[in-house]
DNA sequence: CCAATAACTTGACACTGTGTCAATTGACAA
DNA sequence: TTGTCAATTGACACAGTGTCAAGTTATTGG
């Protein structure tokens, strides 16, 4: 292993995420992962109380990683409300495959683990802002559709970007990540752009 | 109880479901069906071989309860393609609720448990039924948009009425179900109908 | 009336995975 | 030397599912 000198915490980590990626994303106990990062059990438990709060570390490690902030504040560079729509879109749309993996077995947890659905519900609010920003914008330019309140309208494009729909899309329905993204974006405008 | 002479399936059937029901749907375990049906847990294995057989069974049941194969049928009675999928949205969607408690048991399952995850899959097979359904009524129409195939527009249909998007704008974001009834009909216009 | 059968009960147990606890080791530093 | 920190080993509690075996009860048919 090339991570022989890394802080054991990163060991786990680095573990964590590889199983998490690789894998279906089933059956990542403690003990693999202990496993695959070259230390006992119980070490784990040294570093992390919980397999919750594992996974939430693997997130944050995760975003570090790919610079999430980054990316998703790039959509607010853009000019116009729509521009800004259509890039805040692209920007996470295009995250959820990287953070598949762990989004996965966090959101397996989230209906038995008190923790776990606290956390991915705490991730899930970061992605409520951006909506929220970008709708924000489109009504900034008076180009909101007058169908819906500011509200719903967040509601209604947070719920359409959510993981679930992405992986019904993609991985269920067979549509590619390119379909994904132009059909999400085509089916934003239609519902939020006033005609 | 009142089930005292029903059969001892059917006894079990309503236990769980009130359970299911009732509760918030979490640790519904066989035990807790069992001693609710007044029967020994051992008892509940004579008659299902897994929780997840049981659970299917359930919704069995509850779909002979509430019709719903006549309910969801009904929709086809609209004369054109735009009023059939308000119908389908209207039956399909205020259907959610009544289902939610069995559903969400199901749905927990699903990422962990072969069988659950293939009994949740063929039933919501169902429902893309009834979205291909209007979805081809409104193309032979000469009303479906020209934005997707006819394949896409299916699946896009499909992934809004799903029950976790239900569960995301009603329980989390705290929409009422007719408003949730309402914009789902508004958002389906605006996507699928030639403007 | 006896015997067979089916449905059910009781209680013990295996298994999986999480999380806990206690005793021990090895390294490094004051 | 002594202290302390990180890690190890191994045992164990706990939940919940599913299995197994032996015993009970009621019904029914010869």
């Amino acid at each position: 292993m090339s991570s022989d000198k890394l802080p054991t915490r990163d060991k786990i980590l680095k573990a964590s995420l590889y199983l998490l990626e690789t894998g279906n994303g089933d059956g990542v106990r403690m003990g693999d992962i202990a496993k695959r990062a070259g230390i006992s059990r119980q070490a784990l438990y040294l570093h992390f109380a919980t397999r919750a709060e594992l996974l939430v570390a693997v997130t944050h490690y995760l975003d570090k990683l790919h610079g999430t902030d980054q990316r998703l504040a790039a959509s607010r560079a853009a000019k116009s409300g729509v521009e800004r729509l259509d890039a805040y879109i692209d920007a996470w749309g295009n995250f959820i495959p990287e953070i598949y993996g762990v989004a996965k077995a966090l959101l397996a947890m989230r209906d038995r683990d008190e923790a776990a659905a606290e956390a991915w519900d705490a991730r899930m609010q970061d992605v409520r802002h951006g909506c929220a920003a970008a709708i924000t914008a489109l009504r900034d330019d008076g180009m909101l559709s007058e169908d819906y309140s500011q509200t719903r309208a967040i509601d209604i494009l947070w719920t359409m970007l959510s993981v679930r729909n992405w992986q019904q899309l993609t991985i269920q329905c067979g549509w590619s990540q390119k379909e994904y993204i132009t059909h999400m974006k085509s089916l934003a405008r239609k519902v939020f752009v006033k005609a």
